[in-house]
DNA sequence: CTCTATTTTTAGAGAGATAAAAATTCGGGA
DNA sequence: TCCCGAATTTTTATCTCTCTAAAAATAGAG
């Protein structure tokens, strides 16, 4: 028996192969395929002012599938293995655990908590891990709405949808609105657009135009109009229709 | 005017490199002397099982010479620059915050801090150390009685000596122990010999034999003897000779 | 002055990066 | 269906950085 080696793992491994894992992971939650390029920019605009090459990701894609982590065809793209699963869920543990506790214990506010998780979730141990799930109460969701993998790799799936695919009259509660980035997730506090919110799509302009919304949070009620890229960073789940 | 890059250097130097300040740092604080092969079993020790030549440190020391970190006598060792004491201290100010932190909000015990500290002491940013700092009510000390650095590097100095230094009969308060070794703060709590303490010396063998203590803390009494690695480990203040 | 332990220099190996060249995929037109 | 060309991905050759082993230099004790 050798052991438990998905959380050394993601000590062990280059800070940049165990990323490109997550990135793998994450994009494979929202169903997209992962190329080179896609990861290029992805790890790229991780480190400020970093430089980072096409070719360099071949060469981290072929060396993650040497070791196991990803199955790679060449020109196609590469997807976890199980191994390579379990060790991202391990790092997307560590950074949703992180921002929870960031909001719930530092003071910190939920457009700030990303950076800050991106650091930290390489140098914790399984015990300051341990220590944090416990003393949140074991929850399964980051600010964000999104799902903290168990320490098996397991998620609860909610079945979301955009917010940009529902339809004029169509009621909805938000559960999950994208991490990664900050003025996004500032504006969309400031329209009280936040997981467990209640929305009813009122009006659609055609041809990817603004949603008109009436947003319900915490009993204050107000009414906004909102862009698709924006509209398609709100996950929910249709109340009624 | 270039602005404050103390902050950054910790993050943006290589570990192997910040550690080695941070090295330098606290075996001054002690006054020893930093040698190359002092230096090399340092930071040999820092990773387990990590293999460390004394070329690389020579080169090491060549290198942060170079930058302006340190002087460097060929032969002779090394010595912090004003620039090199600045970064270190910034370091050690979040190592040591970390630890008092974990000690306080984590339910960390004291003998397993300083592992996790050093861990986390590279990736957490200024604005984390400064909601750390105000949390925990600008702290000048930490579990272990050694000094947290300000932001701008001063610490509070206390003329302290090493408990193997007391003469029989002497009274002295217990200011500050050693932090890196577990087993040993383990055992020194379960002696009370920690930091507030106050312990007199009864009797002392001779040729670095054991030193036979009255230790008082929290109003509980007990007698102890304690060998000469322990009584150099632990620092005090003499309160009554 | 000489001997020994330590430190530094030197030469070369290995990891990880890039630019440029080669290979492959994919969509559209004959 | 086949072929072409653009876009993308992979390979190749090379560079830089960091490390080590071995050789050379130096310090310090006797």
């Amino acid at each position: 028996m050798t052991g438990e080696t998905t959380a050394e793992d993601v000590r062990r491994l280059p800070t940049r192969a165990v990323d490109c894992l997550k990135y793998i992971y994450k994009l494979r939650e929202r169903g997209e395929r992962v190329t080179t390029s896609t990861m290029r920019e992805r790890l790229q605009a991780q480190e400020p002012g970093g430089q980072l090459s096409d070719a360099s990701v071949t060469q981290l894609f072929k060396s993650l599938a040497e070791q196991g982590y990803v199955d790679h065809t060449p020109y196609r793209g590469v997807e976890l293995t199980p191994k390579g699963v379990a060790t991202a869920a391990e790092l997307v543990r560590h950074h949703r655990l992180l921002e929870l506790y960031l909001v719930r214990h530092l003071g910190y506010s939920w457009d700030e908590v990303d950076a800050e998780a991106e650091r930290l979730e390489h140098a914790i141990s399984e015990n300051f891990e341990d220590r944090l799930d416990a003393l949140l109460g074991h929850p399964t969701e980051d600010p964000h709405g999104d799902p903290i993998p168990s320490k098996t790799g397991e998620v609860v799936a909610t079945h979301t949808q955009r917010l940009s695919a529902l339809q004029p009259g169509d009621e909805a509660i938000v559960r999950r609105v994208s991490d990664d980035n900050s003025d996004m997730l500032r504006y969309l506090a400031s329209l009280q657009l936040v997981p467990g919110a209640r929305v009813t799509l009122l009006e659609r302009a055609p041809f990817g135009g603004p949603l008109r919304l009436r947003i319900e949070n915490a009993d204050v009620f107000s009414e906004h109009a909102v862009g698709s890229e924006l509209a398609d960073a709100v996950q929910v789940v249709v109340a009624a229709r």
